[in-house]
RNA sequence: GCCCCCUUCGUCUAGUGGUUAGGACGCAAGAUUUUCAUUCUUGAAACAGGAGUUCGAUUCUCCUAGGGGGUGCCA
């Protein structure tokens, strides 16, 4: 019987919850998720003077939006201290560490050395003890072994090896005593029961001097995955330019979670041909066999089309729930054309049925529903403006103002064969007829099909949004 | 410098020792059409380069180039 599988999310608190962190959460999370085990939460704050609590709160109300909640309470790796000073004795004790003192510019020369001897930094104290009056000061340094190599069984990378007289002697305690990120990890993998530590790629060096801790400390080796990295869209590293935003940024330009998470479990992992991969789907799915090797380029554009349909396919109260979260949480950065109090939910939700097809963001929702909440008169864009003093213009209108308010009905069959036998009594293109419409209408010369803002606005509305333009 | 990883259309990717190298985004053209979009159809577009193994390499091996990571009392 095989253990139940345990993934867990480590990140540092020292900014927001960026897209790459993103990813490897949601990694982490499906493929507990599709093995049926958990998915943990650590938040490694060992770098006591960068983590913040802000960057903490940043990083669980990302996870929150993605829907990637941990199934326990996240633990905090300043509050395992102790545990970490103790295996480090323990370390001490069996010989597999030792204490160093050494000030910086040894250090420097020792390192230098080290480099042109094309081999890993050794110090002070590794094969004696040091001096009585340096040990206050001193660090604890991993008694790294100098021969052989260390092979790290990579689940997506394969086998790496690296000779061990490339891994230098690492610190586990800082002088103040605190652990350093390269015994913390081990140990809190180890004490939290981590079976599998799938985590950016950058971290594979580091990989192979945790496995030799693990080794030190006869403790079982996790499975690792080390996923490739995200680029920017110029195949550089991640940028504030193009994408290395905090998911929360994402959320304020108008992208669904589900489009997100689709967009991202896609960048760098597949199944087969498949595009638009349902969260049920994806814990179906996922496997660390479908993850990549190579490093993944963040491309907008295939995110603004996932989410497009996305919108498209959702529930229109579960949209319009969003655009009103979004717009409390952000209405001031979103430069909308109008006030969040100027929409009626009753109205927008109605219409939502042909706002979506021309929406690849909740802001371009919001926009092309613009004209909904438009107040009167209707400001007019330059082009629409053209078109409203164009040559017989003011006749042509007047007279469909006559037309539509003589229906009977106000409903869409009828507004359409109303101005359709306009259209023809007249002899006029419905081209003719449309645009002059739509510019009164919205004020602009783009927007939704003419019936169904006539529909949407409502009789009273649409007339007298077309009588201002008369009157003018 | 040294060590490690990566390389299929512009981008995300599928795929195999023999395929017309497939899909998606984007792009172009067309259809629909009252604008924009949606939708549909069609098209252009890739195995980084060089050796080797082989009857045959995009696929296996090596080298080169390019990209990335590591080399911290950061994580």
């Amino acid at each position: 019987m095989t253990k139940s599988v345990v993934t867990r999310f480590a990140p540092s608190p020292t900014g927001y919850l960026h897209i790459g962190g993103a990813r490897t959460a949601l990694f982490n999370w499906a493929y507990a998720r599709a093995k049926g085990g958990k998915f943990l939460l650590r938040i490694e704050d060992t770098d006591r003077e960068r983590s913040t609590q802000g960057a903490i709160d940043a990083i669980l109300s990302g996870l929150n939006w993605l829907g990637l909640e941990p199934d326990e309470a996240p633990l905090f790796q300043s509050k395992q201290q102790a545990r970490h000073v103790e295996v480090a004795e323990q370390l001490l004790a069996s010989g597999h560490a030792y204490r160093s003192y050494a000030d910086d510019s040894e250090v420097e020369a020792i390192r230098q050395k080290a480099r042109a001897d094309g081999v890993a930094a050794r110090y002070p104290g590794r094969d004696e003890p040091i001096a009585e009056q340096f040990i206050e000061q001193s660090v604890v340094r991993f008694k790294a072994p100098i021969d052989g190599e260390t092979v790290i069984d990579d689940e997506v990378q394969g086998q790496v090896s690296i000779r061990n007289d490339q891994l230098d002697d690492l610190v586990l305690l800082r002088s103040d005593g605190t652990p350093t990120y390269m015994l913390a990890v081990v140990v809190d993998d180890h004490d939290m029961g981590i079976t599998h530590v799938i985590r950016g790629d950058d971290h594979l060096t580091n990989a192979a001097k945790q496995i030799q801790i693990y080794q030190a400390l006869s403790w079982d080796v996790p499975v690792f995955a080390h996923i490739p990295l995200i680029h920017g869209a110029d195949g550089a590293k991640l940028s504030k330019r193009h994408g290395a935003l905090g998911v929360e940024a994402y959320q304020a330009m108008g992208y669904l979670t589900e489009a997100l998470r689709n967009y991202l479990a896609r960048l760098g992992w597949s199944h087969g041909d498949e595009e638009i991969i349902s969260t049920e789907q994806l814990i179906e799915w996922f496997d660390i066999q479908g993850i990549n090797k190579s490093p993944a380029r963040f491309d907008m554009a295939k995110l603004d089309h996932v989410n497009g349909h996305y919108i498209r396919e959702s529930e229109p109260a579960v949209v319009i729930s969003e655009v009103k979260s979004l717009l409390e949480m952000c209405e001031d950065e979103l430069n909308l054309p109008f006030k969040a109090e100027q929409i009626d939910y009753k109205k927008l939700q109605a219409s939502f049925p042909f706002l979506k097809e021309r929406a690849k963001t909740l802001i371009e929702l919001l926009e092309t529903a613009a004209y909904l909440f438009a107040e009167r008169p209707v400001a007019l864009s330059e082009k629409a403006e053209t078109i409203l003093s164009g040559d017989g213009a003011g006749e042509i209108l007047g007279a469909v103002v006559e037309r539509l308010s003589g229906l009977d009905q106000w409903e869409k069959d009828n507004i359409e064969q109303g101005l359709k036998a306009f259209s023809v009594e007249k002899e006029l293109k419905f081209g003719k007829i449309a645009p002059l419409l739509r510019c009164s209408l919205t004020g602009s010369t783009v927007s939704p099909g003419i019936y169904d803002i006539l529909l949407s606005l409502g009789r009273d509305e649409s007339l007298s949004r077309i009588q201002d333009q008369l009157s003018r």
